[in-house]
This record gives structure tokens, sequence and C-alpha cells, in this order.
DNA sequence: TTGACTTTTATGTGTGCACATATTAGCATA
DNA sequence: TATGCTAATATGTGCACACATAAAAGTCAA
């Protein structure tokens, strides 16, 4: 006696059969009673298979009106953004940072809107971040410290700002943006680099249930690469 | 009589706890049987609200030694990457393309590297998508017409490469990889930016089965910024 | 024809149970 | 002491079943 299929061999079924053009995208797919019977297995095995289809993007599915091939192809993939040294070590580099500034200061407006915050002071960190002692990251970041009250007695030589927040400070949701920069001065000078050089940039802002805690930039070294696969 | 809890929040429960430091990073948490009792539900409530928590990244289970909370936190987030025209509709633009170059040709080292293929010829296709008929992307794109054979019949007058690929040739692995780059000369003039700006590469490599289908370099227009939620 | 209902249907989700499987821990043996 | 067998244990997964819920489809009266 056979055993009985898994949800990973239903799933790989599923999808070959979406690939082979027999359910062309936009078609409606048999209801999971069916193929659980088509397939000799239970509603509750093709339920599975079916809902991770759905989560990698492969169909849509709805209450009543069943389960279609996704018509608008996406593929779909799933960056992991460690902590900075985390980062550096993984990729075989000797982690080290330097804080160049701590204050609380007056933010620019885009801050502020980005945040979501009237025009009071907040706390602003530059960090250097160095992989085999050169020039790896800098860190740009305001702190709204209402939100994270005890970041003023946080120990930022042993531990980077980056680092204490992800682990001190939990947020609910999340925003961030990959894009392309020119080095301007500043940066320029920090990384060791020509001013006007492309740079790969990553802007992040948190919230607590809807509060503010941080917004920052990145400026990743020349030549970064942030990899994934598909 | 209260409803048992729903998975949704176990999980939420969960992650209070976890949050709260009752179990730190590193720590093991109890096994599904107890939270199950403590939670006055079944365990497989529990145990799809913890595998839930780490797809997220957020605890790591092993057989036999438990469910643990990952020690070194890290964000994950799902990028969608849509086909180009998709990308432009969604964004309000009216999407075209142009075909530069179509041709059988031997292509660069790095791309038979790339696909691990011998030097052989591919097909060579250049596209330039467009939004509004102002420029919006380059797609430098390499294939291998023995994964796809009926590409050489393809309508591309009518569907971009990358939109028949997509829906003509499902593929079983990717890598995707983001980066900065300057425009070349080359890029520049048909982005119509400077020599030098920095611009936003996608690169992208898709197999079936191990056997490579295409390899592709995407440089996006000025200021373009990929963004998603955490 | 319109609008307010009821029914039907497909997915969403919880339960108790059983067995699979990986991995550790303990024990016995050479 | 080293090694190999065995038991214990935590997660992984399948099943039959029941009920919840959203939404479409059908019904019927004004």
């Amino acid at each position: 006696m056979q055993r009985p299929l898994s949800h990973h061999t239903v799933r790989k079924l599923l999808l070959k059969r979406i690939h082979s053009g027999e359910w062309a995208p936009g078609a409606i797919i048999p209801v999971e009673a069916d193929l659980a019977v088509e397939y000799g297995c239970s509603r509750t095995t093709v339920n599975r298979a079916l809902r991770q289809l759905a989560e990698a993007g492969i169909v849509e599915r709805r209450r009543k009106r069943g389960t279609r091939v996704n018509p608008t192809p996406v593929a779909r993939t799933t960056l992991e953004i460690p902590i900075i040294r985390q980062e550096v070590t993984d990729r075989g580099g000797d982690y080290s940072h330097h804080i160049l500034l701590q204050e609380m200061a007056p933010a620019p407006a885009f801050v502020y809107a980005k945040l979501g915050l009237p025009d009071q002071d907040l706390l602003h960190l530059e960090t250097l971040h160095l992989s085999d002692n050169r020039p790896y990251m800098v860190e740009d970041r305001w702190v709204n410290v209402d939100a994270a009250p005890h970041i003023k007695t946080a120990p930022f030589d042993k531990i980077s700002p980056n680092e204490w927040l992800v682990q001190e400070v939990p947020y609910s949701d999340g925003e961030i943006s990959f894009s392309a920069c020119a080095a301007d001065e500043r940066v320029a000078e920090l990384l060791e680099v020509k001013v006007g050089t492309p740079l790969f940039l990553v802007e992040r802002t948190t919230w607590m249930d809807g509060s503010p805690i941080t917004t920052l930039k990145m400026y990743y070294t020349e030549g970064f690469r942030m990899s994934s696969r598909l």
C-alpha cells in the first residue's frame, strides 16, 4: 500500500499543472475537495499545498470564489536583512564600528515627515561600520527617544546603535526601500570614495503600534551587492 | 463558553512573550504540547503559530532539539518583482517598449560563467522599457535558446521579452541581486542621463532543473526606488 | 426592475488522534 | 575509553471531522 501524498508532493504536482498550461493564468482551478479526491489525500493536505502556492504568489485565493492562477505572474523573493555585525562577519570580515555623532538636535523636514512627528529634537546618531578596518557602511539615524527612553544609557561604544535597537526595541511595522545614490562630500569622505561614486542606499523606518521609533539611511560602500534566491 | 484561540492569536501572544524578554534570544521555548495546554488549544494550532514565526525568522525549529528564539535577529522582507509592464502601470505610467537588439552572438565571459555553459552563441536581447514614453529601464538579456526553443518565433513587437519569458518559460531556481552602478555610455544614452549617473541595477539568472535559461541586467532610470514593508 | 432575504458554496480554521523522523541521551558492550 | 545499539522526545505531517465566514447565486415580494 502506497503512503498518501505529502503536501510537498501535492504542491509540486499542482505547480506542474500550472506551468504546463493546463490551468492558464486567470483560470480557476478545481476546489480543494475535488483535488483531494483526485490525489487520494485529505482536504487538509491540499489546503496546505494551495496555501503555500498562494504565499508564493502563484495563485490567488478568495472565499467562495475559489482558487485562481495569478493572472499577472510575480516573482517573490525574501530578503534577509541581518544586523550589520552579522552581515559583515557572514561575509568573512572582521567587524567594528565608530560612533561619529550622537546628539539631540532638530532634524531635517523630511525626517519629521517620514516619522509623522511634530518638530521636536530627535536623537541623531551617525555610525561608521567597518569590515576589516575598512569603511563598509555609513548609518545616518534619527531616533524618537520617547519610543525608546533608555536609549540614552545604551553603551554604544560596545554595541552599535543598529544592533542595540534591533535587540532592545521591537517594532510592529516597518518600511524599507532600496535605491542608488551618488556619494555626497560627507559620505564620500567617510567611505573613502570619490564624491559622486554610485552607492547602494537602504532607507528604513520602523513603528511600534503606530508610533514612530526610528528612521535611517544606510550608505553602503562601493560595489556592494544584496543577493537572494528566487 | 469562550472559543478557543486561533493560530493568529497564539502567534501574537508568543511574539509578545519573546519581545518582552521572557524568552531571550537563544533561549529554548516550551514544547508545543505544553503551550497547547497553557493556551487551551490544540497542538495543531500551536504548531501552526510556531511555524509562521519560524518562516518569519523569529524562531528556529529543529526536531528533538525544540524551538529556540533566533539568537541573531534578522528582519525578513518579501520583495515582489512584477513583470515590467505591470510595474510601470502600477506606478501610474503608460507602458511601452522597444527592442534595440536581437541576435545570436557569442557572449561575454561572465555570462558563460553565470550560466555555467560552454562558449556557444546565445540569444542577445536588448530592450528599452518606457513609462509615458520616457526611458524607464534598460534590459540587457542573454538567453540559452536550447532551454526555450520557440523563443525565436516570439512576437517581441507586441510583448516584451521580459513578459514573454515569464509567461512561457517557467523556472525552478533563480538568483537575484541588487546593487548600484554608474551609467556607462551606452546605458546613459538610452536612459537619457549623464555618463556616471548612479543607477539601480538588478541582475537576475534563472534555471530550470539545473539547466540555465537566462541571465539579465536591468538598469533602472535615475531616482528609482524599490520599496517593501517589513 | 429593484432591493431585501435566504441558500449554497469554497475557503479558513480548530480538534483529537496517529504515526514519521530526526536527534539526543542513556546504556551496554568490546 | 570508544562504539554501537536502543529508548526517549520534540517537531513534522497526515486524517476525518466540524463549524465559521465571506461571497456569489438564487428567491421573492414591492
